[in-house]
DNA sequence: CTCACATGTTAAG
DNA sequence: TTAACCTGTGAGC
């Protein structure tokens, strides 16, 4: 679940549920006591998303809460007069009025004071859902970079909240194979790309899922049959490995690429079919 | 039931 | 580069 557009869309139902009220805050895994106490009757001031990133001010309170899903984590909130039973493991829970949330299996949930906050952002690059990401600082870092595109799309520090899923799939629609460095990219490519996540991201905040398939080659318009992937969106080649490439029915290969699996077709992504 | 694997990051070697 | 950590799911026996 968590890219960059999973996180915003927490920070949102936080803000729209939290924001401005007085919070009851417990740990009821018992992993984040202290924390959880330090914040306490206190009202949420802010919830605010950067990349995979979650800071959250409370009134009176110097330090901010600090939560990173990693790739387990997630983040319920739910509705109901009465407080729901704590199921499984709960690192966080918050809850105001008829409404709860719950924090489990995250890799980072801990205060963190102003100085820690600022050093915490000063190493992530631009986030291409944040208005007031300045997308020449990615491709500052692109542009004069031996590692490939693939590698520095999934290196927080170059470009923030773009994970696996949104790596191979804008990497697909743009027809980039995995061995492209970015210093070999063009201006007007990387602009596309960049256009293309925040787009794709946005979608992503919206609907809580990622759909990366443009409407004329869904499954409907190509005549086959529909087909809902493991992460519960609809993409061209990730986690694909081994099925015909939904464009031109090669198969699609994977390799590790940056650390991580990349999936990408062989035929469409080449140097020589670059599109945008 | 057990095992492999996953939308992530960090620290150790 | 590898292991470790966090947890859930789906495949296979």
């Amino acid at each position: 679940m968590p890219e960059g557009h999973t996180l915003h869309r927490v920070a949102a139902e936080l803000r729209e549920h939290f924001a401005g009220r007085v919070v009851a805050s417990t740990s009821p895994q018992g992993r984040f006591t202290a924390g959880a106490a330090r914040v306490d009757r206190r009202r949420l001031l802010a919830a605010e998303a950067w990349g995979k990133h979650l800071l959250l001010r409370f009134e009176d309170v110097a330090e901010s809460v600090h939560v990173h899903l990693g790739l387990f984590g997630g983040w319920t909130i739910t509705t109901c007069d009465e407080e729901p039973e704590v199921v499984g493991q709960v690192r966080w829970r918050l809850r105001s009025g008829a409404v709860t949330s719950d924090l489990r299996g995250p890799t980072a949930c801990e205060l963190l004071t102003p100085g820690e906050c600022a050093s915490l952002l000063a190493r992530l690059g631009p986030d291409p859902l944040r208005d007031d990401a300045d997308p020449d600082d990615a491709w500052r870092r692109v542009s004069t970079s031996r590692a490939s595109v693939a590698t520095l799309l999934m290196d927080q520090s170059a470009i923030a909240g773009v994970g696996n899923v949104y790596r191979a799939e804008v990497l697909f629609r743009h027809r980039l194979p995995p061995d492209l460095p970015g210093r070999e990219l063009d201006r007007t490519t990387w602009d596309a790309v960049w256009t293309d996540l925040r787009d794709l991201m946005r979608a992503g905040v919206r609907s809580g899922r990622i759909d990366t398939v443009r409407s004329e080659h869904t499954p409907e318009a190509m005549g086959r049959d529909p087909r809902i992937d493991a992460h519960g969106g609809e993409v061209y080649v990730y986690r694909r490995a081994g099925l015909p490439c939904m464009l031109c029915g090669n198969g699609v290969l994977t390799r590790i690429v940056g650390g991580r699996k990349l999936f990408w077709c062989p035929a469409c992504q080449r140097a020589d079919r670059l599109t945008s």
